[in-house]
DNA sequence: TCTATATTAGTAGCAGGTACTAAAATATAG
DNA sequence: CTATATTTTAGTACCTGCTACTAATATAGA
């Protein structure tokens, strides 16, 4: 990069280590082609903090997070579960669920907590979605307790289960819906 | 922690640093009641890098995936968008996104493609998702584009828009949905 | 040209280690 | 019970990527 004032040399910096904060002093100071010091100057001025807290940052933050939706089998927290029958979970909601714009929880949340106390339900080795019926009824907002409650209603040939979900924040319903889960041979 | 057999103690030590990888030597020499030094050589023998090193994997394993699904407005690449008329989305399903025991895609996260697109696809400042019906046709597994189209095919009172959207992996379509999206005032 | 701002240089010290040597404690076998 | 093997502890030098600080130099604006 060619040299540049400095207040063109902050902005940028700031967005080179938004956007990958991996980056050591020293490459910075490559990057934009000033000395060490320089580089550090500027980051103290923009409350910027090192490496090692960046890094420790981006890994604290996803940590607990990617647990609950990528990685684990559930969505929510199972409290009560009655194989064949019904059961319970919840889940929090906070901040990085919602749409920044209006801070509702984003739809599928909602949907993967449902789904996932479906197929928890179900006394089969594995089941798929089939079908979902599905209906918000109103917004769910961050730092609310949800609960989903699931009924099977139906099994056809022990091989289809027909499962309600309803999902409540304390008495009023925000969220219901109707799974066709098939089971599967493994 | 009494002190326990070197076998034991690595068995523990290696869960203890999978269930949270960051705690420093100290910290692990203390809960297992021996110096850092075995601490270290436990390490050694079982390749378990140090602390620093656990903490930057963790940071670089979540750092783009989170960004897909937890952070972004948006679930999925948009390729094509024709304001209140239709849009085109895609997403490249990988191994995080399976059931371990079966290897098929996690439902929520084509709901969650298709969500996202129907909210892009409309020309207003906010949307919620009011009812979605949906059907999965057939399983999805991990490497795989799944290829997500939306139209939008009714809009009442300029405030609820009807949005159809399917998922296609090449010409076999594996998803389909309506969405009922209602604008709301900020 | 004088001066204020910006940049560079250099040193000491810190956290959380590695790599290595060596001594002490404990276990195991004969 | 002793000799050997294994395990544990101790200690030192060095590493990275910094912070915190002092001081010198360069550049720019009035």
């Amino acid at each position: 990069m060619p040299k540049m004032a400095k207040k063109e040399r902050l902005n940028k910096l700031s967005e080179e280590i938004v956007e990958n904060p991996f980056l050591r002093d020293e490459e910075l100071s490559e990057m934009f082609n000033v000395s060490i010091q320089t580089i550090r100057l500027d980051r103290m001025g923009l409350n910027i903090p090192e490496l090692r807290e960046r890094v420790k940052s981006v890994a604290t933050e996803n940590h607990d997070k990617v647990k609950t939706l990528s990685r684990g089998e559930i969505v929510g927290e199972l409290i009560d579960l009655q194989l064949n029958k019904s059961g319970i979970s919840f889940l929090e909601t906070d901040k990085d669920m919602v749409f920044s714009k209006t801070q509702i929880v984003r739809g599928h949340y909602i949907f993967a907590l449902a789904e996932s106390l479906a197929m928890a339900v179900i006394d089969a080795p594995v089941a798929i979605t089939g079908v979902a019926n599905i209906k918000y009824t109103v917004p769910v907002y961050a730092e609310q307790r949800l609960v989903a409650k699931a009924t099977v209603t139906r099994i056809r040939d022990e091989k289809e289960y027909y499962v309600h979900v309803k999902v409540n924040v304390k008495n009023d319903q925000v969220f219901r819906s109707k799974f066709i889960l098939t089971a599967i041979d493994v």
